[in-house]
RNA sequence: AGAGAGGUGGCCGAGUGGUUGAAGGCGCACGACUGGAACUCGUGUAUGGGGCAACUCAUCGAGGGUUCGAAUCCCUUCCUCUCUGCCA
């Protein structure tokens, strides 16, 4: 959640900053109104409190030492009334304030560029070239069926559309991503952690992905559980309204789970293959820092998940995205493309986001420094997501009779 | 899943309707004592919100309710422990 004190006292400002992640300046006007309803309703709801536990304060007194209590019980009953009236209007006024508020996305960064979507998003940088085919490269599909590496139809039939299954080669593949992906992420530092793959709602408030984005879950009928879109998620709110103290960060951890997504909005796209699946793999990294240091991490984050790629060997390009393109809690994000030469194009494999203090405000993640206590950084990142490096591996690596080399550094790992 | 017991501050633990945001202890911080330390003594020591501040509101697992007043009574819910059941 934005810091909403903030925004009431820069409001322009503010609205600015909302405006180029495309937030409709009536809804943030809205929005400014319901934080001053709020806290009238507060202020005055809070006296008559005051004045009743004064009241009954007295009560006490009176009755200890034996004096007539008629003309006071009158006036606390009266005052009663009030509290339970201001107390109605007060809730309602917060009940509509978070409703809007919990939906507004995170500031961006000054640094984002404008724009509106992907195209807008600017190169940073290519990392290594992509190879020279003397031949024309298949896309992951073809390559599946001349390999028998993925099963679409029989993962069809087992759950529905957008399910696969991996067997033989590829599924060891997959394995061997897992684990080398995690061994990479420890050796810079991050902590492994296993977690469980479904939250409750309060956790998917906490990051960011309810209320607004409940549409995309998968939720356990009867329960209030859902399946983890991305261990973004746990691992992030494994500190949920905790205090941290200053020394114990940055916290870095690292974490496999599969990620399960509705995909909602996605009807149509990339409806072949294995790009878009509504369970898939992924290797996670999340960081929880001081904010003095957060953009500090940050780099290397993205410095990380790009050496895995270059230790696969696997040309890529780092690419900053634009405010249109930013996601819905993020205050800064880095994608690292793919090169996928049967498709012929760059495709997103990892994304690297600074929340700043966004989530931790949701998710009330704080640290103490002296007697003061600060909202934490919060930061994540894909290292990396594994099928869609199958696929980059099946397209990168493919041989002219559709034969896949594996990897110099998968070896040790098959 | 069924039966029982229980959830109080960093930890232990008292508290069954009235200056109790919470005794006592441990821990921790600071000060005194010491050459230094231990011991001892003194002081302080939860979180969130509003306010420039004085101050004020909320929180004794969570949410509701009863009452002038609730950690204490009622309801709902979550969690932990023990026994039974079931499983990997």
């Amino acid at each position: 959640m934005i810091n909403l004190k903030l925004f009431q006292q820069n409001f322009d400002e503010a609205s600015a900053k909302l405006e180029k992640k495309g937030v409709d300046i009536s809804t943030l006007k809205n929005l400014k109104e319901l934080f001053s309803s709020l806290k009238e309703a507060n202020s005055s709801l809070e006296l008559a409190k005051a004045n009743q536990n004064k009241m009954s304060k007295l009560f006490g007194q009176y009755k200890k030492e034996g004096k007539d209590i008629d003309e006071l019980k009158a006036k606390v009953d009266k005052n009663k009334e009030v509290i339970s009236y201001l107390q109605s209007k007060a809730r309602e006024a917060d009940n509509s304030l978070y409703e809007v508020a919990l939906a507004i996305p995170n500031f961006p960064d000054d640094s984002v560029p404008n724009g509106k979507d992907e195209d807008d998003n600017i190169e940073i940088k290519k990392v290594l070239t992509p190879r020279d085919f003397n031949f024309e490269p298949k896309e992951h599909w073809a390559l599946s069926e001349i390999n028998g590496w993925i099963d679409f139809e029989r993962g069809v039939k087992l759950a529905k559309s957008r399910f696969s299954v991996l067997r033989g080669e590829s599924a060891r593949l997959e394995r061997a991503l897992i684990n080398f992906f995690l061994d990479c992420n420890r050796e810079k530092g991050f902590e492994e952690i296993y977690v469980p793959f479904l939250n409750n709602s309060a956790m998917l408030q906490g990051t960011g992905q309810l209320p607004k984005f409940g549409d995309d879950l998968f939720k356990i009928e009867g329960e209030d559980l859902y399946l983890i879109p991305t261990a973004e998620v746990p691992l992030t709110n494994l500190y949920n309204n905790e205090i941290l103290s200053k020394d114990e960060l940055p916290i870095l951890m690292t974490g496999y789970t599969p990620c399960f997504r509705k995909e909602a909005g996605s009807a149509g796209r990339d409806t072949r293959g294995m790009i878009r699946q509504h369970q898939f793999d992924k290797v996670e990294m999340v960081a929880i820092t001081n904010p003095d240091n957060s953009d500090e991490i940050f780099d290397m984050m993205v410095q990380n998940a790009s050496d895995i790629l270059t230790a696969l060997k696997l040309p890529h390009r780092i690419v900053r995205l634009c405010g249109g393109d930013l996601g819905f809690s993020a205050s800064q994000t880095i994608d690292l493309e793919v090169w996928l030469p049967g498709q012929n194009k760059y495709r997103e494999i990892s994304s690297i986001s600074n929340t700043r203090d966004f989530q931790a405000r949701r998710a009330k993640i704080r640290f103490k420094d002296g007697k003061k206590n600060h909202l934490v950084n919060t930061l994540n990142g894909s290292a990396l997501a594994v099928g869609r490096t199958l696929i980059a591996i099946m397209e990168n690596y493919q041989n002219e009779d559709g034969s896949i080399e594996i990897p110099e550094v998968l070896k040790k790992y098959m």
